[in-house]
DNA sequence: CTTTAGCACTCCTTTCCCTCGAGTGCTAAA
DNA sequence: TTTAGCACTCGAGGGAAAGGAGTGCTAAAG
């Protein structure tokens, strides 16, 4: 049963005024902005339809109406012009997409920032990995008798390395033996066999060797975990304060602890979805209940996508926010395109 | 003009009342708490003169007392009763800091978290140098033909790397003479003079090993830049939310603003002053200017200090959030001092 | 001189009631 | 199908009144 076209349009402005003016949208409005061709009546009838079926709610008898989910729903599939953006604000995309980019870290939680502070909504931006992470390849530097500096590249380039210092005093030559050692046994393993390995060649080993080896292996161990665990950087919080619905400190604190806790599980995006609209009840969180949430991917080198996300009340504007989302998407995989920072590694290179 | 015992007594019992209750102190309430020997006509009398001399305040005629910030510093500074934490707490503390503590940033956001989890406010943490951050030593590790790593350990024994890529290939051994040049001419340095030391080594290399070069300068000075600015990480900005004070979103937004800010200017500590307390005024930020600031150190190593500050409201319950922040950076202190993850440099060793 | 009982007074908070107005739903006519 | 008309609903806003906590002052008692 689709619905007629007035009922639509009927149905576009209201979610349009009530995303503009945050209060319920009354028959005589309605009438106005259609071209005054209608009388308020005639759309009094039109909504008590739109209401029956379920796109429109009011939040009490002589109220006017305000759009359900479902409301919400239709309007973001159907009814929603799809914006692009304006000439400004790509000007003001491109120009936060301007400074260096280095570190994936840093890039992630900038981008967070960056979108949050162009949408004005709080933001999150994480990275996922398509694969498993595995090390590429290990470096052992010899710093002093008692400590040696262990550089880590991953499959998906990224370098971390750390200062390790054992109790015992290990030789140069004996370090690069054992980064050796590491290279042959340990890249390409998925962190769960590693402790295996590392059994497997204790016997091997000359005693004071072993606390160095383990102790490189574990690092690789929380390399992997951290580039694994995709860290999600949320960015901007405060924004929400300012929206109306959030006037209720009770209300605004459990989304506000959501995105401020480092753990929370916020809405990922399927693989090969460019993006994705959640309205209210759709989110599975249950904090975001009645909040929405726009999420957007991007590629980053072969075999990661970044996710970058915006949430805000449902009465987000979704056309603003999905435009500027969606073009900052694009840059960004522009940039990770012809970026020099993060090279897909060369096995896979043409 | 010292106050008499009597009238310290009372401004100890509305203070600690008012940070309680949150509500204004009556001179009934007073004269049962004092032990019931005083009628509430003498505690008016004693409140008036308290309110006289700034130390009370009235919201308004018919409401009772409140302490100023002057009652507060008079409070925080004679009358307070020094707790120490309990043992319950002291337990809770210490299992915090039981996990594994690696990468130095990481140790100081989690010191945050763990703080304002430990006393129910927001706080922040930063690590501030002694004195100029330089590079110790560098190294370059080859990858391919296009790309290797670079190594920096700084004077403060952290260690970065990542991965840099030129246009023209360079050998392993030309990196290697790389390293050496750079560990010759660049260690020891502050960032301001590598710009000079690289023009006046312009002339006397090949050309294709200028950029690595410079790659690796530049990627030096980002470091010795972040070490130095001293990164401020804040945690738990939604406890503000549940004060009560901060249940007006207009003010709760300007400080959760200044603590989601990452360039927000929080109160720093004076070097060999253990702890601080700011109340309202005494703060020179402006967005502080009706909240305190408890701001504790540690040290980390040799030549650096931890910060460790937490933000609420003035009426925030001051003894404890100091013996639990005072215990928490000695422990921290203790826990850097047997650590084996930061050592100081050798050069200081004994 | 200090303390206290007594009491009028202040001023916030809560409650109740009233009005106002926006908006509705329904009916009956065009 | 549309519209005018109208009674009705319900929240928002605005006093007025009641209640109550707390004060400041006075005058007497210790």
């Amino acid at each position: 049963m689709e619905l007629t076209a007035r009922k639509k349009q009927i149905l576009k402005v209201v979610t349009e005024r009530y995303i503009d003016a945050a209060e319920p949208v009354g028959s005589k409005f309605i009438a106005q902005a259609m071209g005054g061709n209608l009388s308020s009546a005639t759309i009094r009838n039109e909504l008590a339809d739109l209401t029956e079926l379920g796109y429109l709610e009011q939040p009490h008898t002589s109220a006017g109406r305000v759009p359900s989910p479902k409301g919400y729903r239709l309007y973001v599939n159907e009814l929603m012009e799809r914006r692009s953006v304006s000439d400004q604000e790509a000007a003001a995309i491109n120009e936060a997409l301007g400074g260096k980019m280095q570190e994936l870290d840093s890039v992630i939680a900038q981008a967070g920032q960056m979108v949050s502070s162009i949408v004005s909504y709080p933001a999150y931006a994480a990275a996922v990995g398509k694969g498993g992470v595995t090390v590429r390849r290990f470096d052992l530097l010899p710093v002093d008798a008692g400590s040696f500096i262990a550089v880590v590249m991953t499959a998906d380039s990224r370098v971390k390395s750390r200062l390790l210092r054992t109790d015992l005093p290990v030789e140069a030559e004996q370090l690069s033996a054992l980064a050796n050692l590491l290279n042959t046994h340990f890249t390409g393993v998925e962190p769960e066999g590693m402790g295996e390995k590392l059994m497997a060649l204790t016997g091997q080993l000359p005693p004071e060797l072993f606390m160095p080896l383990s102790l490189a292996v574990e690092y690789a161990g929380e390399v992997m975990d951290q580039s694994a665990k995709s860290q999600v950087f949320a960015a901007g919080q405060t924004q929400l304060l300012l929206q109306p619905e959030f006037q209720d400190p009770g209300r605004a604190n459990e989304l506000m602890r959501l995105l401020t806790d480092q753990k929370a599980e916020l809405p990922v995006l399927d693989e090969n979805t460019p993006m994705q609209i959640l309205i209210g009840p759709e989110n599975v969180n249950e904090a975001l209940k009645d909040a929405s949430v726009v999420v957007a991917s991007y590629d980053i080198g072969e075999n990661m996508r970044g996710l970058i996300g915006v949430v805000g009340p449902t009465r987000m504007d979704y056309a603003a926010v999905a435009a500027r989302l969606s073009y900052f998407a694009e840059s960004l995989t522009k940039m990770f395109g012809k970026s020099n920072q993060l090279p897909p590694k060369e096995e896979d290179k043409s």
